[in-house]
DNA sequence: CGTGAAAGGGTCCCGGA
DNA sequence: TCCGGGACCCTTTCACG
């Protein structure tokens, strides 16, 4: 994990789309060396996988929310009751005014008050707070 | 926008490494009706970019929080302000107890507190409250 | 851990339906 | 809009430094 593979992981979260030989010339080594240190990088899991980003809103997810979960008992896999429900994208456990925080996409209002019901119903859950994003100034990748 | 491009998208989500050939085997196309329809799904912006899902610990990222920020005067371009601190992943104007909602993903609690300094010198910022993970159940991309 | 070259496969652009 | 073919580039591997 040297100074070259983060130029590496830069330079493919950019656009993972480059050619080898493009990488390796950007960071002063041949095609085959910046090929195998991409490989390594993807065998220790630094890099996850490659994918596309797309624009939700062009896929019928047009509503944005934060939702702030309240409940003590998470020893059972609220994660697991959580991850089942497809429209939750990230959730957290936190320090502050809730216990889990998720953020959630919904193609309306409608099937965000489903899933805020669904959300209720995970073992545990006694209550929750619902954000909703009026606009996002911006979603990006860092570095 | 039909089925077969949605599919198209949710396969290139899962793998963009995926040959066209590989990909219009899975939807019933030749490798050049694929790529005629990925092609056209990039310019009209559907797919953004290609790109590597990180891993963030790897790479000196272990906090990740969220910041409610207050405030009234959002004329003045606040999203540039904001978007000029690298550590902010998101920004969103939000309905709820705050004007703008933050991620912000740093190495440590030191670098957080400086990344909280900075936003508060943004114009109009009258005060935030910071929400930190504690321990992140998954974060995925949807469908 | 790096290079350079060789073989196989994929991308990308056609003419035609 | 899709198919099939072909030229070309890229990936991937390997012997060697």
């Amino acid at each position: 994990m040297d100074d070259i593979d983060r130029m590496l992981v830069g330079l493919l979260q950019e656009d993972a789309t480059r050619s080898y030989a493009a990488l390796g010339q950007a960071v002063g080594l041949s095609s085959g060396a910046a090929h195998e240190r991409v490989r390594k990088l993807r065998e220790r899991g630094v890099i996850r996988r490659t994918t596309i980003e797309v624009d939700q809103e062009a896929l019928g997810r047009a509503v944005t929310a934060y939702v702030l979960v309240d409940g003590g008992s998470w020893m059972g896999d609220a994660g697991a009751a959580l991850a089942a429900i497809p429209e939750v994208e990230e959730a957290h456990v936190i320090a502050g005014p809730a216990s889990v925080l998720l953020k959630v996409r919904t193609a309306g209002t409608r099937e965000l008050q489903d899933v805020l019901r669904r959300v209720f119903q995970v073992d545990g859950v006694t209550g929750t707070r619902t954000i909703v994003a009026l606009e996002t100034l911006f979603e990006r990748t860092l570095k």
